[in-house]
DNA sequence: GTTAAAAATACAATCGATTGTGATCCTACA
DNA sequence: TGTAGGATCACAATCGATTGTATTTTTAAC
């Protein structure tokens, strides 16, 4: 573990010609592995290159090749606070794309709109800071999305799939994630499950639409008054869900279009004396991490966001390049753990 | 609203310069804002760059400014799993981060070093792509963090402070955070506190001592037993918790070194049939937008993460201007919920 | 109405790499 | 030994901006 002293002023590629006794351009070809420069100039000139610890200019590098080696990923902001919405799901997805990009050498440049630069991710591409954009949920801004126009070769969003977008869509499948959870619920003999999530979301809509698929697979019918309408945010579903059951709606399963508002809700359930499972089961979405570890352990449809953000990677890659590419579902499928009981 | 119609191939700035007459030069200063151009003619450049939708070249601008414009950021992984730590803490702290970045017109770049690019921080800034480095956590790299040389003066860290780093060092004041957690358990009676984290990184470290300083002040001893070595993920506290449990080593508190401990703390708890805050009293660390909405709602220490973001950001900023700066320690305070009971 | 000074603009070098093309070297074959 | 042809390498243009300096235009003062 000798770590090579680092020089004071990084090293340029003519410097390192003088070294090695060469052109700039045979450098340059002997760093790309060229088969243009022959095999002992080229372990010659790595050498002096390691020895030197150079290290390739990336602003250079991509001034000529009219290309960043980045791409952007956009994360969603509560619009209200101004704050990251702390959902984990977004660090573990932020957390597979960067893996992702880094195994293709690119970077990763993360953006967090605020209402004021809201063309951001705009910026990001017509500066050429990043080659493509990767956009993590439709919220609010699907219409957006659908706006991008020129761009939208070099954007894939990650969401839910309605049939509607023109973008590039990679995402679980909504609708049979909501539709295991139901079919779930109804199996174990649950009758009143109350749904909560921000139907404005296509996302969530899906899940709700397989919640209700669910019933109809069952012969019977979702009540409508059994929506919670909700954004992602935990604080809000713990407040109203208390609200709900202090106002005497009855219910006897809650499935939640995330974790975070599943586990809120266990939590609201609990502060007002009713037991999970017991009186009510409940379901989540998303499988984070902590989903496992609450109580009880939230039995929830896992949506494989490792391999989410590896496809998005790979398909703004392949779009990049100019190749046509489709939309993707990922599989979902259900991870039952004891908040449903059963 | 009215989007501009982007135009398929980038505009660049002698294109733009031809349309308004001038020189490249002019379109430049006007674009900077440079005193050296009549306020008339800067007028009608600016006018003909946003019909068109110009938008400066960033490798270019970067290329010849000698600095890219975009700051890195490195978050931790599990270093076993190669997944990403899932605490929201990290997610809050790349928010605000981010958020402070864009305030400044920095990019912001996220690296999350894996086994093999353990030297992707530095490729960062020796390929330019990154003009310094904020580094979230000292996680088994204090001494890789201080062996970075010559780079110092481009990285900030969040940790704790040891008075033994020789790099520039944000974070919050963990020994008097540890502290005001031991003195609220000691205050409402609890004699036999359980600390849970990982005592080989620095802050977690500080927390605990000031946990043991809580107890001198108040005339008694921590009884050093009553520590359990872990990682930050919350699945081995809950099974290790449980076990300590089983194993009948007896306590009747819990000092969290995070939010996610703590909040598995209280789940294994419940999961044996204790209850919280009846037998057991619970503070975790971070208060993370969850802790508010568990059951029941979490004592923890506020690290202020937002304020944190925002100076590492300012810190850096000063250190690439050449400026000194010292290291800085925000403020904590206690933020009492449920979780403690009296 | 000159002219000196100030203001505004144009010219040209430069940042550090990539790459098409031209120059040189070497091998092999006649 | 001469030379065709491939293997290497050097030369030079280029990517799109910034900035020091030269040049032109305008202003102001006498």
């Amino acid at each position: 573990m000798t770590a090579k002293i680092t020089p004071s002023r990084n090293i340029t590629m003519v410097e390192l010609a003088r070294l090695a006794k060469v052109d700039v351009s045979t450098v340059s070809r002997a760093l790309n592995d060229s088969p243009l420069v022959k095999p002992d100039t080229k372990k010659h000139i790595l050498k002096i290159a390691a020895e030197t610890g150079y290290a390739v200019n990336a602003s250079a590098r991509n001034l000529r090749k009219q290309s960043s080696g980045a791409i952007g990923i956009v994360i969603p902001m509560r619009p209200d606070s101004g704050q990251t919405i702390s959902d984990p799901f977004y660090l573990e997805m932020v957390g597979a794309v960067s893996h992702a990009a880094s195994k293709h050498g690119y970077d990763l440049i993360i953006s967090v709109p605020t209402g004021e630069n809201e063309i951001a991710e705009r910026r990001l591409l017509q500066t050429g800071r990043a080659d493509g954009l990767i956009v993590i949920g439709q919220a609010g801004r699907s219409e957006r999305l659908n706006a991008l126009g020129i761009m939208r070769d070099k954007v894939v969003v990650w969401g839910g799939h309605t049939g509607q977008q023109k973008y590039t869509l990679v995402g679980s499948n909504n609708l049979e994630g909501g539709r295991l959870a139901g079919e779930h619920l109804l199996s174990i003999g649950r009758k009143r499950i109350l749904f909560l999530g921000d139907i404005d979301l296509p996302e969530v809509a899906l899940r709700y639409d397989g919640l209700k698929q669910a019933h109809l697979d069952a012969g019977t019918r979702h009540d409508s008054k059994l929506v919670l309408d909700l954004d992602f945010g935990g604080r809000r579903a713990f407040d109203a869900l208390q609200d709900l059951i202090v106002d005497g709606v009855t219910f006897d399963a809650v499935f939640g279009a995330s974790d975070v508002l599943a586990m809120a809700a266990i939590h609201a359930l609990q502060a007002k004396g009713l037991m999970v499972p017991g009186d009510v089961s409940v379901v989540g979405y998303d499988n984070i991490g902590q989903s496992s570890v609450s109580t009880p352990a939230l039995t929830t449809i896992d949506q494989n966001i490792a391999m989410g953000g590896e496809r998005m990677v790979e398909l703004l890659l392949r779009k990049l390049d100019g190749k046509k590419v489709k939309s993707e579902m990922m599989p979902t499928r259900l991870i039952v753990r004891q908040s449903c009981g059963g």
